[in-house]
DNA sequence: TTAGCCTTGTGAATTCTTTCACAATATAGG
DNA sequence: CCTATATTGTGAAAGAATTCACAAGGCTAA
């Protein structure tokens, strides 16, 4: 297979949101040039896109809804469950655990730790709290697959240690916090600080 | 001024964290190649993107850090504070106001705005919470020239055209919906579920 | 069946981004 | 002052992503 950017792999996100929607709304097909509208992209970049694995299209009608669909959801592993754990359950923990769209995909919040000694123990919304001194073990033996960490900036690095020593492969961070993992460790930081500042410089530059 | 792309200004956003940990450090000045080796790009990538706003290094020596850090808060319009709003004070919403680094960078958050008359009129965390029907007028009247979104995906857009008409030119929305505005406001949207994917993606086929 | 449309899939062209490579210039030490 | 070393700023080269443009194929309706 082609590399594949990661500009591709968002739009194939999004893309997938749209076939979701259209399927809702009982349509059979989808054609590049209407998926490209919905999402304000050319239909030459979505054609481009979908080439990429393969050809799922017909010529002269488009994609069927339905066949797109699951495919791309094989493509981005989401005709699967995952097995997720959430570290640290703070104001930010706390929102991503209520966060729909995350069960909705298959990613499946099975355990929830804190350490914060008041917390711990304790229930929260269905789950109980662990200790994230037991990380380790606890990850291994409940075959956490994908981590999502939630704690303080100045105590990321020391947990995603720990997650990395567990095994684990795939770590979303929310910490505003420079994390470094061994390279066969996927790592994606989600840094609102970073997306509220482009939205100022736009501001003072572009309009 | 040449046109800045998207992955400059985001970088721009990660040069200024560790300009600020390096003043923190008493360091007075640092190379393209270490600010790289930082933030695992090459010292060209660095120097590349600072020249487009102008040259402020000294060869032989590299950048002071004091400068530099004034001089990408300038760019990107931390060196000044904004006039906030946020709507939806759910889960996300509620810890967005407790983000720290908002405040941190400059982002005031001055209201707060729900739809839930349960809510309404209710004080959290020091702020006294909006009808969210009076948008218009409040986000008027208190200036705001930025607004945060993060009420359930399907009133997404209604409370979008809201903001746009009360003049606000900068959203940033942690609805997961397709969100349409004009062409002179600028929309930014988080969509954590689009984050795990991503991983998902790199789990199936990377790793 | 044929004419008229429409839409995919994809090489080629174009545009955008990153990296290279080096002249220009600063510092430090003798 | 001179030499060795460091580092910027930037055209040019290379590489990546996007868009163009069109042949190939399929649908509709008479």
């Amino acid at each position: 297979m082609k590399k594949v950017s990661e500009s591709t792999v968002r739009r194939l996100s999004r893309y997938y949101r749209v076939l979701q929607v259209m399927e809702k709304e009982g349509e059979a097909t989808i054609s590049s040039r209407e998926l490209a509208q919905r999402e304000k992209l050319t239909p030459a970049q979505v054609r481009k896109d979908l080439s990429l694995f393969g050809s799922f299209g017909t010529r002269g009608l488009g994609y069927g809804v339905k066949e797109l669909k699951e495919r791309i959801a094989q493509i981005l592993g989401l005709n699967r469950t995952w097995r997720v754990a959430l570290i640290g359950v703070g104001n930010v923990g706390s929102a991503l655990v209520s966060y729909k769209e995350f069960a909705k995909q298959g990613f499946l919040i099975k355990l929830l730790f804190d350490s914060d000694q008041r917390k711990i123990g304790k229930n929260h919304k269905g789950f109980l709290i662990k200790d994230v001194g037991d990380l380790v073990r606890d990850l291994k033996e409940n075959q956490i697959e994908l981590v999502i960490i939630a704690v303080p900036a100045d105590q990321a690095q020391k947990v995603v240690d720990q997650v990395v020593k567990a095994g684990v492969k795939s770590i979303l961070n929310f910490a505003p916090a420079n994390i470094k993992v061994p390279d066969h460790v996927f790592l994606r930081t989600v840094n609102m600080a970073m997306e509220i500042e482009h939205l100022s410089f736009a501001l003072v530059n572009l309009i």
